[in-house]
DNA sequence: TTTCATGTTCAGCA
DNA sequence: GTGCTGAACATGAA
């Protein structure tokens, strides 16, 4: 799941349920997934102390502790946030939260490809993991001359975070069919006209899928490719079937008569 | 049983 | 430095 679309979900998901409650305690049944190097140090940091607020950048979720630092979380490729009440722990629950009165948040993993990290500031994060601007906060004009950059097919260089942060290989998949443009199209050749086209999708499709929930199947299946995605069925502007390739290491799905 | 998967990182190579 | 490929990580679903 994990692309800027969900993460934001997990963003406005978490400043809903895990804000101003005392944290009570803090478990990682997984090692794996901290990634800072001390628990001991993060643990003091949390313990006793609140939640104010959280914020998205790409796909990281930065969870600001009291007036002091945050807490970093990655997603990976299967992970997500569950907050509940009592005894009974979700399932592949990797890293959790206790907060008063039996509040828990956990971050439930099942691949543990996800990583918990603590921060004193997001822009030195950002910095420190060379992350491009984000992919609903860019403008046009800093899209473009990323984008023109490098010679790379158009779908590795979106699902490269350190051009442009939050996409993946699920939406970069959309963004470039709403903009007939082929995945394995070099990015130093699309001209104006395409980048726009691409910059304008990009914003559409995660602002609709975040509309949705960040579900891809809840998309209308009449206009969006991703309902089709991994079936190799027709495109759904009846133009043709819908092809499966590799795009440096990754699986791409595309309509080649729409997508010239 | 085998293959594949929404991500990141690194080694090896041209 | 650029950019590609493949592997590794760990688990579950088809």
């Amino acid at each position: 799941m994990p692309e800027l679309p969900d993460v934001e979900i997990f963003t406005r998901y978490f400043n809903k349920t895990s804000l101003s409650q005392t944290i009570t305690s803090v478990e990682v049944f997984r090692t794996r997934i901290l990634r800072c190097s001390s628990f001991k140090a993060l643990r003091e940091r949390l313990d006793g102390s609140r939640f104010v607020s959280a914020e998205r950048y790409g796909k990281y979720l930065f969870a600001r502790i009291g007036k002091d630092g945050y807490l970093v979380f990655h997603f990976g490729m299967t992970g997500s946030l569950c907050y509940f009440r009592g005894k009974e722990i979700p399932r592949s629950t990797r890293f959790m939260i206790d907060f008063v009165h039996d509040a828990r948040l956990a971050f439930v993993d099942p691949r543990v490809f996800g990583k918990v990290d603590f921060t004193e500031s997001v822009q030195d994060y950002v910095k420190e993991k060379r992350l491009g601007p984000d992919a609903m906060n860019v403008g046009l004009a800093t899209f473009k001359s990323i984008i023109q950059a490098s010679g790379r097919p158009i779908k590795a260089e979106l699902m490269d975070q350190k051009r442009i942060a939050g996409i993946g290989n699920i939406y970069s998949d959309e963004i470039l069919f709403q903009s007939g443009v082929a995945p394995t199209d070099r990015s130093n050749k699309l001209d104006d006209g395409q980048l726009a086209d691409i910059y304008r999708n990009m914003k559409k499709v995660l602002k609709a899928a975040i509309a949705k929930h960040a579900d891809p199947d809840a998309l209308p299946k009449k206009y969006y490719l991703l309902p089709h995605r991994g079936k190799e069925e027709e495109c759904p502007r009846g133009c043709g079937h819908i092809k499966r390739i590799k795009v440096s290491g990754r699986t791409a799905y595309y309509c080649p008569a729409c997508q010239k």
